[in-house]
DNA sequence: CGCCTGTGGTGCACCGATTTACCACGTAGG
DNA sequence: CCTACGTGGTAAATCGGTGCACCACAGGCG
């Protein structure tokens, strides 16, 4: 009695392999594998068999073993920098992953979430262990950089990437941008100058991004066409208090504007608090306008005109461009919705 | 010719492997895996050459043989729940997935994102589905809801987890909690009785979460030991707008209160607008405070009195917990701030 | 000298799937 | 009767690591 009458199985993890299943159903695994991949060929009542014996085990294939045979780990990454000049606890987050998400789940695939910290990480180094260990087969890059050199490292990397947002320098890879440059910037200048505002500054992002550095070209243009000039352009951090400092030194100047523009929601909050604390009133003394649609931005007073974006869809493109990147089939051509101003109580004709 | 001369290595996906690795140190691959798990007896010149044979090789063992070998995934997954009813688009996420990255990524653990949309998932099916590919060795799991069923379900599974906030039945899970019920309440009733309040009103978070339901039981047990009675406790939706509507009930009421508690600090921001577009001060006609900390909230005015919580800590600590069960030995005891009331501008002595 | 022990490795089975090569078995055509 | 072919599978190699069993060799000791 000193061996056991039930030498069968070692049962390893406990969980159930394609060989159970093969065993139950009286196949072998290869004939498993063919019918949950839809290759090879096997009769219908086989493969009813089989599905059934693998229903029974609650069996589904193991991830890494597919991974290793296949070369493909069925996941892509996410990079979510962590930087104080960035929008980083922007609620949008949120809604641009869910997005990404709704184009992954439905296809089994798995996102890998990294935050990349600057200062703390080094980004080659950081980059190269994402692509090396080949934990993921894609990546999708956020916060595009003047004089970002994530594209090369990427390719060099041979790691399939995609870039939200307009890329520094075009061509060296694949992005999907739904600012065509400076989309939004438009509107909001043909609104306010329609409103009759003369001085219009405008409160933007860091001189380090690509997008802030966009939109104030966009801005500026679109006054020249009005065949006027901006009254300032000022480039900061994405901070609320950076913002408020911003507004007072306006406001001190000789000649104060009659119309702000900010980087984002929470900015311009910012700015309408400090305007209004300088014993100013918003819309009349001063219009206002942020950017991104925040919900929040109904609830303040007054409500905040704002740009809307579209963080969901930005997700959804993204992953969709990806997936085609790496020979998925992706059937939707993901329509990107431009961010459109949506009027609220900020604006108002200038004094 | 028809052959070429050069068919020493196939060469499959183009990245190196253990073994060319081990071809170039003049070692086996054993030796290579050795060094690079600290196991074995390898002498330290060899070691060297090991190492430096892997630099130069930019080799970085593949994760899905790792994986598939032992029988760990070395990642982890998170479930964030999209739902109307949940503050999903709240900051706090963010710093929440910070914080468990930042206990994650120094053991080059991945993380896995998970987002379950009610209604749209099956709760049963998309556990197992997580369970069964065997892609995370744990999971951390949010939004504690009450009758939850998921902690038996994730026994049943076997898959490790580790539910942030309180469970609603204890002894059936791991979890992490900063709110040994409802920290954060009795300060700031103690604040508003304080201040001389009588009827304290909260509006606060759904009937089907722990968090909400512990915070009222708090709020009236608190007001208790003042030997006081809330002026009315109400349970509902996580949204500015609901938030909103019973404000204006509340404020059309015979006696209304003179301080108002709110879920969530967008809340909070929204019930400060209705109550000044009633034509009401606050602080000075009612008090408000809100619940999170947003940095947004020193921006509205009144700059908002609210009970600031720490969702970074509350990832550091889920990640811990979670990389305990799995054998991991995590040396720091991770501190769990407990949420502290900060006082700002919007509550005062009632009229 | 023979034996034991410690050092520094090697060799190989194995993890759980996929995939290629091949085979058994009918059946039809020449 | 022999061959060709289609059907429905099986067997085994393979992906890239890990870890156990084992082994060669040198030195120490009785």
């Amino acid at each position: 009695m000193t061996t056991p009458t039930t030498p069968r199985k070692p049962r390893g993890s406990g969980r159930p392999t394609i060989s159970d299943v093969a065993a139950l159903a009286g196949v072998s695994p290869g004939a498993v594998s063919k019918v949950f991949n839809g290759t090879g060929r096997i009769s219908e009542a086989t493969a009813e068999r089989i599905r059934e014996a693998a229903r029974k085990l609650s069996w589904r294939p193991n991830a890494a073993a597919i991974a290793l045979r296949t070369a493909r780990a069925q996941a892509i990454g996410l990079v979510l920098s962590s930087d104080t000049k960035v929008p980083g606890v922007g609620a949008g987050n949120m809604d641009f992953i869910s997005g990404i998400e709704s184009v992954l789940s439905p296809r089994e695939y798995g996102l890998l979430l990294n935050i990349f910290i600057s200062g703390q990480h080094d980004e080659n180094h950081f980059y190269r262990t994402l692509a090396e260990r080949q934990r993921m087969d894609g990546i999708i890059l956020t916060n595009s950089m003047v004089g970002d050199t994530r594209p090369e490292l990427m390719s060099r990397l041979g790691l399939p990437a995609v870039l939200v947002g307009a890329p520094w320098k075009p061509g060296a890879i694949e992005y999907v941008d739904a600012d065509p440059p400076g989309a939004g910037i438009a509107e909001t200048v043909d609104h306010l100058v329609g409103l009759g505002h003369e001085r219009i500054a405008f409160v933007s992002g860091p001189k380090d991004f690509v997008l802030p550095v966009l939109r104030r070209e966009a801005f500026v243009q679109r006054l020249a066409d009005h065949g006027r000039q901006p009254h300032s352009v000022i480039a900061v951090e994405y901070s609320p208090a950076r913002a408020a400092e911003e507004t007072t030194a306006l406001l001190a100047g000789a000649n104060p504007p009659t119309a702000i523009l900010y980087g984002t929601d929470t900015m311009a909050i910012a700015g309408m608090r400090t305007i209004q604390a300088a014993g100013l009133r918003v819309p009349d003394d001063i219009s206002v306008v942020g950017f991104e649609g925040l919900t929040l931005g109904e609830w303040v007073d007054p409500p905040l005109t704002t740009v809307q974006r579209f963080a969901f869809q930005r997700g959804r493109a993204a992953a969709a461009k990806l997936l085609t990147l790496l020979g998925e089939t992706v059937e939707e051509p993901v329509p990107l919705e431009r961010p459109a101003l949506v009027v609220r109580g900020s604006t108002a004709p200038p004094p």
